[in-house]
DNA sequence: TTAAAAAGTTGCATAAAGTGAAACAAATTT
DNA sequence: AAATTTGTTTCACTTTATGCAACTTTTTAA
């Protein structure tokens, strides 16, 4: 089952790289009759063998476990500007307001938010530090980016991609709201 | 090296789930023994082992091989709005303007565009389907977005979050020149 | 159409390495 | 300090991955 999976996906890619399996078996230093066995499912390889493979084809091995998920549904989902859905989201919320921009149900990556940044906000409280990737774009007013040490001062239309495992945050530095486009990606859900 | 990393995450993942050798040797058909050595890196255990190893642990067998990126450098890269970098993306670059919104080096996973739609746009032409995840949101003026075979009309504000492996393609449907910001992931990174 | 060359598959033999059982060592608990 | 549990290692075994070469199939060329 899963061995299939990995097989076809070798064969594939090998394929799409307009190898043979003898030139395939010198990159990789294995032999033609072995990488038959394995693209037909003979055999279980070593995942050092596998990384071999990886290597030849250079793809990272993770690939071969990568499975395809199916969206299901309608694959797509709409936010009207209008229907932005505030939400709750751990901590911070007290002060600022988010909106959630997808109604996704299947795990996916993206996450995006709108956050607004209200004119009487107080000094930085606490920072805001998680895995996985962050990008922001000021949609509305002014931003001071509180990240690690410095602070980035940001006009409507700036842009900022950071990792955010280094505390951070937003601060309206302007004399009306601020608003903010947030997008999250979670590396750890795969 | 590699194996090195599986190892690790085992047991890091074995651990946080309480499990002893033994009990996960239970769980998987596997000698405690066994384990210890794979923990311990002393074996290459074929995919049919680490197949085992993921279900009694309950993962999914790819987190064993995604490698944690190290993002090196300053962790973030600012975009200034008069600073945003046009770019040839193949085949539609033709016919609209993309601006990069990241200078981040390293594999990042956010892939951040403005795109914009001039006025006098033909009939769609060729659509564009890729794999991974996509996100979209209008800042400028008005959006058809032809999605498959519908076609979603977006408003300033409006943003939309799709999978991309749908042929899909945005086209101004007002009168004045539209700009969108585009989100793009590329799932097979990892 | 046939011959020749290349690509892919399969027997076979071998050597390598994964694996379990049990003995051992280390750590934790009573 | 004894006892129990958890983790490591030794050893023997056996599975099986692997290379080599023969074989079959497909493609190319003449």
């Amino acid at each position: 089952m899963l061995e299939k999976q990995i097989a076809d996906k070798i064969k594939k890619i090998r394929k799409s790289k307009g190898y043979t399996l003898d030139q395939l078996g010198r990159l990789t230093d294995l032999s033609k009759g072995l990488l038959s066995r394995i693209e037909n499912c003979q055999v279980s390889p070593p995942i050092a063998t596998l990384s071999k493979i990886s290597h030849g084809l250079e793809v990272p091995i993770g690939i071969f476990f990568n499975v395809e998920e199916t969206t299901g549904e309608e694959g797509y989902a709409v936010t009207l500007k209008n229907e932005r859905r505030p939400i709750n989201r751990r901590g911070i919320t007290a002060e600022l307001d988010y909106y959630s921009l997808s109604s996704l149900k299947s795990d996916n990556l993206i996450e995006p938010f709108v956050v607004k940044y209200p004119v009487t906000q107080k000094k930085p409280t606490k920072l805001y530090d998680h895995p996985g990737e962050e990008f922001l774009l000021v949609l509305k007013g002014k931003i001071n980016f509180i990240y690690g040490k410095k602070i980035i001062r940001l006009e409507t239309g700036d842009s900022i991609h950071f990792d955010p495992s280094t505390p951070h945050r937003g601060q309206n530095a302007g004399k009306t709201e601020s608003e903010c486009l947030v997008i999250v990606i979670d590396k750890e859900k795969e």
